[in-house]
Parts: C-alpha cells; structure tokens; sequence
DNA sequence: CTGTTAGCGCTTTCAC
DNA sequence: GTGAAAGCGCTAACAG
C-alpha cells in the first residue's frame, strides 16, 4: 500500500543500496544521482517502513513503562514529563498500568520485552532476589523509580527516609509534642511480597528522627480503618498533636473527617502530607506536605535510561531533591 | 541473541515450514512431531519475534493514544481504561500528549502511522476538513473522544449540549433567577483554528435553555481574569444567582475565592461545575456538577478502535450517559 | 560511485 | 504430513 524503497529504485533506475545511500545520507553516491532520488522520494511521499528498519536494526525506538499506580497522583506528571523527554529523543512510550497486580506486572514486562522495546522504566508492586533477576533475564535496560528494585536496577527518586526526616524536625521545630504518624496499608492484594519501599523508607526515616528528638512521643497508625484510631488518640492528652501522613491523600481524608467532627486544624491538631499533589490548591486549611519535581524524576529516568541504552553504564543511583512547605495546617 | 524459529527447526530437524504449523497451532501436521516441536520450544523458552510477526503480518497489536490535555483530571481514568480494554484484546497502548500544539499532534499522528499502529484515538486540539484530510491520509482507522473532528470519524462522547441544558433545567428548578456562566478561554495558545468542540457544544446547550426558560436572566463570561468580573455580577440585583461553569477546575478556582472574600455558598450564590473530578472528594462546600464515566468512554472507544481495525464499520457516533448531581454548593 | 547479495525472523504458498 | 522457496521492507558487506 505505502510506497517502497525498492519501487523508488525502480523509478530511478538505480538499486535499493543506492537508494539507500541517498536516504540515510550515506558517503559514496554522486551528489546528482542523490538529488534525484531525494526528490522522488520526497514527491511519492516516502516513509521508511518502521518495522522493517528495526527488524535489522535491532532498535525499535520504542521505551516501555510499566507502572502500578494510576490513583496516584504523581502519575499524570509523571507520564507527561517521560513522554515529552522521549519524544525530544524520538523515542516513543508503550504504557502498561499493572493495577498493583504482580503477575500483570510481570506479564507486562514480557510482553514489553517480546515487542523488543529499547529499555523500561518501572514503578513496581514486586520485589525481591528472584523479581530482580526475572526482570534482568529479558537483557533490556530498566530503570526503577519509587519502589527500588535491587542494587542492580538504576533507581530515580528523592530521599524518602531524608525527607522524613526533614518533616519530623520540621514539626518538632514548631513545637509540637506528639505525632502521629499515619500510614494505611495500601494495595488492593496486600501481601508480604508487595514492594512497599518507599513506605518503608518513610516510616524509617521516621522512627530514627523521633527516636533523637527529646521530648517527643509518637504513635504509628496503620490500620485501614484509622478514622476511629485517630479520633481517640487525639483526645488522650493535652499535649500539642500533629498527625503526619505518608501521603497527601491519606491527609485529605482525615482532613474531612476531622472538619465534620468539628475538630479545628491547627488548632485542635496539625496535619501534614506528603508528595504536593496538585489536588491541594483546592482545599482549606491549606496542607503542609512534602513537595519534590516528579517532573524531573520523569526526565531523569528517562535520560538515564537512555544512557543504558546507549551501552553507557548509568548512574545507579539519582537522587532529586526535597523540601517541606509549611502552609496552614501546621 | 534470542532463540529463533529457524534454530528449533535445525533442533528437531524439520523444516521452519512445520516449526511455524506447531507453533501456530495450523492443521496438516502429524501430532508427534508437533508434540516434539512444542517441547523443544518450550525448553528454550521460545517466543516469536514481534516485529518479524508484525512485518509479515502488517498488524502490530499496537494502538496510538494522542491526547493533549494532561491537566484534565479525566486523564488518567480514560487512559488507565484505555490500556485496561486494550490489552484484554492484547493490543498495547503507545501514548502521545500533544499539550495542545497542533504541530505537535500532527506529527504524532504521523509518527505513529510510521509505526504501523493498528488504530489511533484522538482527542485533538486541531479540526477542519483539512485536518480531518490529513487524519485520513494515513488509512488507519482513527476514534475521536472529546473534540469531534468531522463526520467521518466515529466519536465516543457525552452529549455536552443536552448535559448543559439538564444543569440549567436543574438550576432553574432550584429557584435560581440568573446564571452567570463561566467560560474562560483555555489552550495556550489559542487560536480560531483550535478544535474547542465540547466546550462550544456546552455554551450551545446553556443559550437554547436559557432563552426557552421564562423570567431567568443570565450573564456569560468568557474573560480569562475572571474574579473581578464575578465579584461585580455577585453583587449586582437582588435576585438569586447561581455560577455555572464548563468544568470543575474553574469551579474550584472560584469556590477558594469566593471563599476568601467571605461569600458564602450557596447562601449569597450557588456554584456548579462540570466532570465530577475526583478532586471534588475533598472540597466542602461539596460541589453540585455533571458526572459521566470516563471509564465508560475509554472502554467504548477501545471497542470501536477495535471494530474498525476488524474492518467492521463502526459505530460512527457513541453517546454514553450523563447525570445532574446534586451537591452542597447548590 | 554503484550493483549484488545476504540476511533480520517470520509466514505463506505450492509442490512433493 | 512435510519441505522448499519466496517475500515482508530494509540495511550492510563486499565486489566491481
């Protein structure tokens, strides 16, 4: 249906080699002979057939993202900035949304692998030794973001258990005697092989900094139902409470809860998320939170994983950075 | 690298010929062989070559997804609906946002006919009968959500005009006397030639209900700096006035205003937006709006890709359910 | 400078 | 039942 180099030969009266030459400007064709073909060519509208170069080539152009959140939030932002990357490297993106479910996860990646894209970029549920070398047997570049994977996969994100960190000093900073740290649990099949890292990560950074500061209680909620917890916990004492979420979405929630039970914020007690998502503009109390670029977490992973494609060996480990913002509900 | 047909083939010492009719469960085969072939193949851990299929085939399993609104909050579940629907049939998604530069989309669409994708479907800031020329140029088989392009190629909707015309008979019901409908310009760069389909089809249905409703005046603004012109409306007559926007984004915008001058909703003024973001899970006043699933659409659009990929006609005009629902903030 | 040949990995047709 | 050969459209290596 779609014109061939083969015919453009023809037409020309030369072979498909010379076509060749004249098409990938190659050295060692008669710059006339060149002219005329490009110019048919370009009259018949040519379009390398896409598949076929790649067949021989070995490269598709094509980057695979496998990515298990759609409700995140992150995740338009995310997508927009690794596609636009991409595109400025004429690569283009096969998307795959696993909806936290491992074997999707799994199946995708084969899939992916089978359709020979160039390299991947994972957010993934699974994890451990065995998901580790599963992934490496498709000899593919991947880069992971969010959840790391194991020390052999390159890995974009911020510091979690830092940023953690930053959020409890932060709080301490301002006075307030007693956080409670809210952390549900998260996916819909929730087990012990579910990546869970940068949750981890968080809840590390946090019991270390409350451990240091003096003075400090701390309670950890992780119950899925934390509504009932919470309202108990808050009014056991007289000191000033903070709850802190893992994640602004947890906040927003507890947020409503606590505006219809007549419970004030701050003033009855702080909250604070995590991640900035864009769905804060809208609401009040205005949230303190974590804010970090996922923007640049999108172009970095792409950038990288570009680098492996290219047989450079890629850093192993790209951390972007942080900071708390303090708004009205602290 | 990977194992190949051809070496199976050497391995069982048959031709590629019966490797293919094993593989490819065709009839004509002896079962033993076939048994022995589907051994070997298994044990090496064959799998066919994507692009080698594809190339011979002329199908590649793949569907293009060019969208250029990112920020619209429907993106994620239409997408993650998309891929859901696609991959069911075993089609993988490329995506291309286009942040709504027609250049840019345009060369989208023809980079991804490049890639021989199977289907494409399109929300497009671009139109006309040359755009939709340029569409069809490609002889792939194109769905259209959102912004129709031309009465050759199926779209998957809502029907904005009739939901507009639900929200005003809805509102008048409520006893509103004027509404002030708020439509602010929206690409970046706007332009008479960008496809503002949807949002004209809204304004359509608001002007026809509002002249058919007796005794209901109304006012509609379209400035981009739309606070201060509100404000003076607010406070113009006595009579009961409502804010109805073309989508909840504005919506919320003016609700934190509103709020910040100390106007209250309903009580000085009702407020209505359009989608039913999720976003508006976390907002109080909660927000009256019209809701549609856009699960619903990606599915449906999938579906028809799907159909005319089959060489089906498909269904040229899809229109999916929509409902007035009724909220605080009216 | 240009043509020829072989090959990427698979499918399909036609003999045997 | 099975094998041989041709072809999808392109690139690459080697002659001439």
């Amino acid at each position: 249906m779609n014109i061939t180099s083969k015919e453009i030969a023809e037409l020309c009266g030369v072979s498909r080699g010379t076509v060749d030459r004249a098409l990938n400007n190659r050295p060692g064709i008669n710059p006339e002979t060149k002219d005329k073909i490009m110019k048919v060519a370009e009259q018949l509208g040519y379009r390398p057939h896409f598949l076929a170069q790649s067949l021989v080539k070995g490269k598709t152009m094509s980057i695979g993202v496998v990515i298990f959140d759609i409700n995140n939030r992150l995740f338009p932002q995310l997508i927009h900035a690794m596609d636009t990357r991409a595109r400025e490297h004429r690569y283009f993106l096969y998307l795959a949304l696993t909806d936290k479910d491992p074997e999707t996860e799994r199946e995708c990646i084969r899939n992916l692998a089978d359709r020979k894209v160039d390299g991947i970029v994972l957010l993934s549920v699974n994890k451990g030794k065995e998901f580790e070398k599963y992934v490496g047997q498709f000899n593919i570049p991947v880069v992971t973001i969010g959840n790391r994977v194991g020390p052999t996969i390159p890995y974009v994100w911020i510091n979690d258990r830092k940023a953690m960190q930053d959020s409890v000093s932060f709080l301490v900073a301002k006075g307030y005697e007693e956080i409670i740290y809210v952390s549900p649990p998260i996916g819909h099949k929730e087990s012990p092989k579910t990546n869970l890292y940068t949750m981890e990560q968080r809840l590390l950074g946090f019991k270390e900094s409350v451990k240091r500061a003096k003075g400090v209680s701390s309670t950890i909620v992780t119950s899925k139902d934390y509504y009932a917890e919470l309202e108990q916990l808050i009014r056991s004492s007289r000191k000033r409470k903070v709850i802190l979420c893992t994640s602004d979405i947890y906040a927003l929630r507890i947020m409503q809860h606590l505006k219809q039970a007549g419970v004030s914020i701050p003033g009855d007690v702080g909250l604070m998320g995590f991640d900035d998502i864009d769905t804060l503009e809208f609401v009040t109390p205005s949230l303190s939170t974590v804010s970090f670029s996922s923007n640049e977490i999108g172009r970095l992973a792409i950038d990288s994983l570009i680098q492996a494609i290219a047989g450079e060996d890629a850093e192993m480990n790209t951390v972007i950075g942080h900071r708390v913002v303090e708004r009205q509900s602290t």
